[in-house]
DNA sequence: CGGTCCTAACCTAGGTTAGGACCGGTGCTCTAGT
C-alpha cells in the first residue's frame, strides 16, 4: 500500500477503490481523480476546487499512500484542530498541530514522532517556520509531501496582514522541495499565478473546476442612506427562510445590524474578532447549532465553516472584491437547496473599502532603517532583535524582511536569523523597488474594488459577470439573478466580433500585458499586470491598435 | 472618505450647532504580570 514517493511515478493508483475503502466515499468528486494523479505523477499542484467538493480528501489520501511525512499549513489554529480530528476518525494515520496555544504536547516530541514515521501529518500555520529548530527538524525529517490549505490566503494576507505567507516558497526549497499540493476555493486567474510563483511551484499541474454555484440566487439592490438600506435589510432578512449570514465591513456595523434583528424579534447575534475567544466560539456553535437565525459579522467570519443549510448570504456593506465577495456568498446553500444572496449597495460604502486597502504597507524610510541597519551588523541578526532596535512591530518587520529578502538585499538563514547579503552594495534601488511593488500592489487592491463596484452596478447578467471574472466563458442569461429576472440584459459584444477570446493574454501600448476578463457592450475588461483592472472602449482599442495578442505562454 | 464623539461657542442658561480629532479588518506568536 505505502510506495516510494518517487517510484509512483506514472502508476496507475485506484483512487476510487481507496476512497471507498478506507475512506467510506462512495465515488469520487470531479478533480479529486485528477488532483491525486497529478500529485502521484510527480507534479507540484494546485487544485481549485469549489467548497464542499471534498478538498480535504486530497490531501488525506495522498498523504496517507505517499511513505514520508506530510506537512499541512494551514491558516486558522481552529481549522487544524478540525483536521486533526477529522483524520483520527478516518484511521489513516497519526495527525498532530503544532501552535503557540496547545502546548499539552511539546513541539520537540512531536517531531520525534514525525522523524521515527509514528506521525503521518503534521498541521501549522506559516508562522512556526520562523521557529529555527522546527524548521531545522523538519528539514532533517525532509516530508515527501507539502499541503497549503486555503492557499489563497498567500495573495489575500501575504503581503501586509501575515507576512510569513510569502516565505512558504522558501521554506518548500530549505526543505528541498517536497511534492507541494496547494488548494483552495477560491482564485481567480491572476491569484492562481500568484500561488504558482510564490511557493516556487515546478512542473505544475493546475486543477480548476466549474466555479458556478447554480443554487444561489444573486442580487444587488442599491440605496443612498444607511436608515433605509438598514430598514430594507431587516425586511429581507425576515421574508427569507433562515439562517442566513449578514456580512458587515466593521465591528460597529455587525452590532448595530444585530440589534435591528434583534429589535423585530429575530434570533441574531454579531461576530468579529474584538471579542473574547471564548463568546466567538460560543456564538459560532449557537449559529451551527441553530440556537441563532442570523449571524451578522466581519470577515472574521467563515472560514472553514460548513454549513449546509444557510439559506442566504446578504452584505450589508460591500465586500472589498469579486473575490471575497464569491467566498462569502459561497456560504449559501451547500445542500445544494435555493439560496440567496444579496449585495446591499450604497455608493459610499465603497470608501471604507478603499481606506483599508489603500493605506501604504511599505514606508520609505522603515525600508531604509531596516536595510541599513542589517547591513552594519556584524553578524546575523534575529528579527525579534531588529523589531526591538528599531521600535518596529514584529508583524512590520517581518512584512519589510520579506520585501527585502525578495530583492536579495538580505538572506535569510536557516537559523532564523538575517544578513546582508555580500554581492548586494546598494539598498537605495531596492528600496525604490519595494515602494514600487508596494505601489503597485495599492492600484491592484484598488482595481479590485472597481471590479465588485462593476458587479454592484452592473446591468446585465449578475453570474456571467462573476463567472467571467474567475476566467470561465459564460454567457447569460442565467435566470437565476435579479437582471435576468428583471429582463436588465444588455446585448454584449458577440462571441464572433470579440478581438480577443476572454481569459487570453494582450499587450496594451502604454500598460503592458494583461488578461482579457469579458465584454461589455463596446466595452473589453483587462486586467493588467501593473495596472490593474480597466475597461476600455473596443472602438477605440481597434482604431488606434492600441491591444495586440500575446501567445500565452 | 464618512461616521461619530467631544468640546467650544452660541446667546442668554440649556439646548443647538459648527469644527476638530479620531477611527475603521483579517491571526499568528511571545511575553509579562495576575
Amino acid at each position: 500500500m505505502v510506495q516510494d514517493h518517487k517510484q509512483v511515478r506514472s502508476r496507475k493508483v485506484p483512487f476510487a477503490k481507496i476512497a471507498y475503502e478506507t475512506f467510506g466515499y462512495d465515488q469520487l468528486r470531479p478533480g479529486q481523480q485528477e488532483a491525486l494523479q497529478a500529485v502521484f505523477s510527480g507534479h507540484d499542484t494546485l487544485a481549485v476546487l469549489p467548497t464542499g467538493s471534498g478538498k480535504s480528501f486530497i490531501y488525506q489520501c495522498a498523504g496517507h499512500l505517499l511513505k514520508g511525512a506530510t506537512v499541512v499549513v494551514s491558516p486558522l489554529i481552529a481549522l487544524q484542530r478540525d483536521q486533526v480530528e477529522n483524520i483520527e476518525e478516518l484511521n489513516i494515520g497519526n495527525a498532530a498541530l503544532i501552535n503557540s496555544v496547545e502546548r499539552d504536547v511539546e513541539a520537540s516530541t512531536i517531531l520525534e514522532d514525525l522523524e521515527e514515521g509514528d506521525l503521518e501529518f503534521l498541521f501549522l500555520a506559516p508562522e512556526q517556520f520562523n521557529n529555527a529548530e522546527t524548521l531545522e527538524r523538519l528539514c532533517q525529517i525532509q516530508p515527501s509531501l507539502f499541503v497549503i490549505d486555503e492557499a489563497h490566503c498567500i495573495s489575500e494576507w501575504g503581503h501586509d496582514f501575515r507576512p510569513e505567507y510569502l516565505r512558504l516558497g522558501s521554506i518548500i526549497e530549505e526543505l528541498g522541495h517536497p511534492r507541494v499540493l496547494a488548494l483552495t476555493a477560491t482564485a481567480a486567474p491572476p491569484v492562481r499565478e500568484e500561488i504558482l510563483e510564490r511557493l516556487h511551484m515546478q512542473d505544475t499541474k493546475v486543477i480548476v473546476q466549474g466555479f458556478d454555484r447554480p443554487n444561489i440566487w444573486l442580487g444587488v439592490e442599491r440605496f443612498q442612506d444607511e436608515r433605509t438600506k438598514k430598514k430594507a435589510l431587516v425586511e429581507r432578512v425576515q421574508e427569507n427562510a433562515k439562517p442566513g449570514i449578514i456580512y458587515a465591513a466593521t465591528r460597529k456595523h455587525t452590532e448595530e445590524v444585530a440589534e435591528a434583528l434583534q429589535a423585530v424579534g429575530i434570533k441574531a447575534a454579531f461576530y468579529h474578532a474584538g471579542m473574547k475567544g471564548e463568546k466567538r466560539t460560543q456564538v459560532q456553535s449557537d449559529f451551527m447549532e441553530d440556537r441563532v437565525e442570523v449571524i451578522v459579522a466581519t470577515t472574521a467570519f467563515g472560514m472553514g465553516v460548513d454549513k449546509p443549510n444557510v439559506r442566504f448570504v446578504y452584505h450589508y456593506d460591500i465586500s472589498d472584491s469579486v473575490d471575497s465577495y464569491y467566498q462569502e456568498i459561497g456560504r449559501a446553500g451547500r445542500d445544494g437547496e435555493a439560496a440567496r444572496a444579496i449585495l446591499f449597495y450604497s455608493p459610499k460604502d465603497l470608501n471604507i473599502r478603499y481606506f483599508l486597502s489603500g493605506r501604504s504597507s511599505v514606508d520609505a524610510e522603515e525600508v531604509e532603517l531596516v536595510a541599513e541597519t542589517i547591513q552594519e551588523q556584524p553578524g546575523p541578526i534575529t528579527t525579534k532583535e531588529l523589531s526591538e532596535a528599531l521600535h518596529l512591530s514584529q508583524t512590520k518587520t517581518m512584512q519589510i524582511l520579506t520585501a527585502l529578502e525578495e530583492l536579495n538585499v538580505i538572506e535569510t538563514l536557516s537559523t532564523g536569523e538575517v544578513v546582508a547579503n555580500p554581492e548586494y552594495i546598494s539598498h537605495h534601488q531596492a528600496i525604490e523597488e519595494a515602494i514600487h511593488i508596494d505601489e503597485a500592489r495599492r492600484q491592484h487592491d484598488r482595481s479590485r474594488i472597481e471590479m465588485i463596484r462593476g458587479y454592484a452596478e452592473l446591468h446585465d447578467c449578475q453570474r456571467e459577470y462573476m463567472l467571467n471574472y474567475f476566467g470561465e466563458v459564460f454567457e447569460g442569461p442565467c435566470q437565476n439573478c435579479a437582471n435576468c429576472d428583471a429582463g436588465i440584459v444588455t446585448t454584449n459584444t458577440p462571441v464572433e466580433q470579440q478581438p480577443f477570446p476572454i481569459n487570453s493574454r494582450v499587450r496594451h501600448t502604454s500598460w503592458g500585458p494583461g488578461l482579457v476578463m469579458r465584454y461589455e457592450e463596446d466595452k473589453i475588461i483587462v486586467l493588467f499586470d501593473e495596472v490593474g483592472y480597466k475597461a476600455l472602449s473596443l472602438t477605440v482599442v481597434q482604431e488606434n491598435n492600441l491591444l495586440e495578442s500575446l501567445v500565452s505562454a
